[in-house]
Order: C-alpha cells, then structure tokens, then sequence
RNA sequence: GUGGGUAUAGCCCAGAGGUCUAAGGCGUCAGGUUGUGGCCCUGAAGAACGAGGGUUCAAAUCCCUCUACCCACCCCA
C-alpha cells in the first residue's frame, strides 16, 4: 500500500469547510485592502532563493528540495512566497504600475523538515507584498490588515509583536554590541547559542532555554540602537498602529529567521504557547529587490500557515460554515421508474437542482436511508404508481411532509426552494 | 540532524505470555413482512494485532532491528 509522503497529507472532505471558509476570509480581506492575487509556479530557479532568502539560513542550507530536471536546470520548489512575487514584480515591470503594488498569494510550499506539529514538509501559505512604499503608514496597514484577517476568523486573545531590526546602517553596529554584551557569557549559553554566536547573533535573542532567555531579556535592544531614520520609521508606526487601534506588544526578542528582513518584524501568536504557534508573520524588506537584481524598492509583506490557522480554529471550537448537500435524492422502483429517474435527473440538473441519483437495486427503505445520513432537503419517490399517473411523491426531508405532485410541477417547486439557505436535513 | 512517545478492522479503542481461530463503540451494509428515512432492535461484512528477526512448549502481549506516525529541539508558516 502506498502512503502519502512524509509530511504531506490528504484534505478530506471533511475537513474541506475548514479550508473554503480560511479562503474566502482572505479573498474578502484582501479585496478589502486592495491586493490582487498572483499565483506562481510551484518551482522556481533555485539561485532565487539563495539570493532572496539568504545563503545562510536553515531554508537554504537544509530544507529546500532541490532537483535538476532534464535540461540540466537547478529548480526547487518553492519553500516560501515572498521571492517568487518579488521575481514576478521584477520580470513583469511592475514598477511601471502606480506604487505600491499590492500583490497577494496562497498556495503550497515545500520544505524538508521533520515534521511535528504545525510543521510540514507540503504546507499551505497565504500572503501579501505591498511593493514600493516606505512610509510606516504602509507597515502600520500591513499589520492592520493581518490583524483584521485573525478578527474575521473569529480568533481570540491574540497577540502582535512588534519590532524593528534596523536597516543596512544600524544593524551591523547593533549585531556588533549585541555580540559584545553575549560574549561575556558564552560559557553559560546552551551549545546552540554559542553556535549562533558565532554565525547568527540575533537569533541568540529567541532561544527557548530559560537560562538563555536571562541573558537576552537584559541584553541591548535593536530599537535602542537605530539609526535616525529607522527610529523615525518605528515611532511614526507605532503612532499609527495606536491610531488604528492595535495592541502591538513591542519585543525586543522578536527577530525574523529569513535574511530579508529590514526595520519593522511583526508575528501574529495565540494566546496558547506551544513549540510552532506563531500563525503568521512578516515585516519590511527594503533591500530584496536591489538583491534579486532589480532597482532598490522599499517593500513589506506579511506570510500565514493556512494549517496553523485551521488548527487554531479548532482549538477554539470557531463555527465555520458547513458544506451545503445536495438538494434532492431520487429513489425509484423498477426498470421503468429507473428509466425516468435518469432522464429526471439530467433535467434537473441542468436548471440547476443539485440531485443524487440512488443506487440501483436497493430497497426503498435503503433508498431513503442513504437520503437521510446525505442529508438531503428533498426525496423524490418514483414507482410504477407515479409512472402510471404521471405525477411524483416529493417527500421533505426535514419535515416529513410528502406530497404526491404532477412531475410538470416538480421543477418549478424545486427552484422555489433551491435558494433557501437552510438546505440541510437533520 | 538530535531526543522522547506510539504502532490492534475505514475511525476510536479493549487486550498487560496460554482462556485471542482478538472484545466493544462509531461508521458501512442488510433485516425488523406488502413502496418510505432520522430513534430503537437484530444481524452481517471488516484485523493473520506496522514489518522482519529472536526468546519460549506457547506471543497482539517479552527482547532486538527497521519503518511509519506523534511530540519536542534545531528552524520556521
């Protein structure tokens, strides 16, 4: 027997509602805030990534699925969204469109990992690039928009984090302090954060071990260290965001793992904290375009696990609307009513009815049995009786009315009622 | 890549060396008389107990290896 790949999984029918009601949320919100959808190939040039993402992250060095095809190309598939917008942004002259340019996906991505929790190999990312605005008014709405997508879900008691990591400038004098002030202690750091003292300071800031977290709780804060600019930038969005009415919750130990990122980091939590909680994240990458070989573009965006999502919507029991049954099942009684049930059904489904055609040779009890757990509105009943008469028993399902109608009529009381909401039975 | 846990029918699970040719629940299917659902009752199908090796007179139950899944770390959505 053959099982699905490690980390990938099926979405069965019955967690479909979950995934229908995630999307349109988005489609709505984003039409709300003006972004278009782009979609982009599932795999792309993999010197994309190492350029985009950096040479030296995890993504990069561990978890991209790399293959050469036929031709000899080195593609991968893709491990996250916001490299391959910015390819499209560039290779299509968006420039040329009125800025900013608001783009947002939602597809697959890939990365190779050991799979845990909210964590899979084929996973789900919805996001947004809002391309060539630096004005914090533009961070202030990208946070706002991720903010109202949670609301719109139903989510409670979230939390937003928010940080700024500085730019070209500052950064490298802040990684330089922030390195300085660890070094005292590396003896006491856990091994991965001596490791990361060495290739990865920031991260020092988020390590998990509570003895660690002493150290970075007091250690010197990124948004004590900008540059004028940057601090600018980070008041006049911190002004906004109170405008707008958000509860940022400034951390300073909020660093982003993708090297793209400049000034302002934002992660969306739940209130519940387990290893892979963050829902979503994003931030400013003023210096992607100018590393993708286009012209500097200030640019943000914001990135969500759809999985993270669902689950979290789970957790908190948030009703999502059910997929709608067909409206009406067929069951018919011998060779003849059969012959008339599927012409019926052909009809019917043309003007629209959504109609079950019951399985040959089955009781009518069985019939109606299967009508019932499909929850059907409607069962129409068609035996040699009604074939005689021309007529049909139309049976509601949800009343247990049964009326014997003349079949010229069917269609009509049918469209009567397809549209009302309340279509299921039970 | 590292550590821990689990592995019995489509799903949930009982089972702690012989009484297991493996129990129960859900679901599925069929009946409860003549053409009628949801509740109830009855019955049926469906598992060589993840795979492979041991130990033993005897293993779903003990040991080893592998694999898969889950969880945590690393990292991230």
């Amino acid at each position: 027997m053959f099982r699905s790949p490690r980390g990938t999984s099926d979405i069965l029918p019955a967690d479909q509602p979950y995934w229908r009601f995630v999307e349109e949320k988005i489609a709505r919100i984003c039409q709300l805030y003006g972004y278009r959808r782009i979609d982009t190939p599932l795999f792309e040039d993999a010197g994309l990534f190492i350029r985009g993402v950096g040479e030296e992250t995890d993504i990069v060095q561990k978890e991209m699925y790399v293959f050469e095809d036929r031709g000899g190309n080195k593609l991968t598939l893709k491990p996250e969204g916001t490299a391959p917008v910015c390819r499209a942004y560039l290779e299509h002259g968006m420039h040329n469109l009125p800025a900013p340019v608001k783009l947002y996906y939602f597809g697959k991505s890939y990365r190779y990992e050991r799979p845990q929790s909210g964590r899979y190999r084929e996973f789900h990312q919805f996001g947004y690039e809002a391309i060539g605005d630096v004005d914090p008014a533009m961070d202030a709405e990208v946070v706002d928009m991720a903010w109202q997508l949670y609301l719109s879900l139903g989510m409670q008691q979230l939390h937003l984090k928010l940080n700024s990591i500085g730019c070209k400038t500052c950064r490298p004098v802040y990684l330089a302090r922030l390195k300085e002030y660890f070094s005292a202690y590396t003896g006491e750091l856990c091994q991965d954060c001596r490791n990361r003292w060495e290739k990865n300071t920031l991260r020092l800031l988020d390590c998990k071990n509570p003895f660690c977290q002493k150290y970075s709780a007091a250690a010197p804060k990124s948004y004590e260290n900008l540059c004028p600019d940057c601090e600018k930038h980070f008041n006049q969005l911190k002004e906004y965001l109170d405008l707008l009415g958000l509860p940022a919750e400034i951390d300073h130990c909020l660093v982003r793992g993708l090297d793209y990122y400049t000034r302002t980091v934002f992660e969306i939590q739940p209130e519940i904290e387990g290893a892979q909680s963050t829902l979503g994240g994003g931030g400013r990458y003023d210096g992607l375009m100018e590393q993708l070989g286009g012209d500097p573009t200030p640019a943000l965006g914001f990135a969500a696990g759809i999985e993270r999502i669902i689950t979290n919507i789970k957790r908190q029991n948030l009703a999502v609307p059910p997929e709608v049954s067909p409206l009406l099942f067929i069951a018919c009684l011998g060779e003849e009513a059969r012959k008339a049930a599927v012409k019926m059904s052909g009809n019917l489904r043309q003007a629209g009815i959504s109609t079950i055609l019951s399985p040959a040779g089955k009781s009518l009890k069985a019939q109606l049995r299967q009508a019932n757990t499909l929850s059907v509105r409607y069962t129409l009943i068609l035996g040699d009786n009604e074939i005689k008469t021309g007529s049909v028993q139309l049976r509601d399902m949800l009343t247990s009315e049964q009326k014997d109608i003349p079949q010229s009529q069917l269609l009509e009381i049918l469209l009567a009622n397809n549209s009302k909401p309340d279509s299921g039975a039970r």
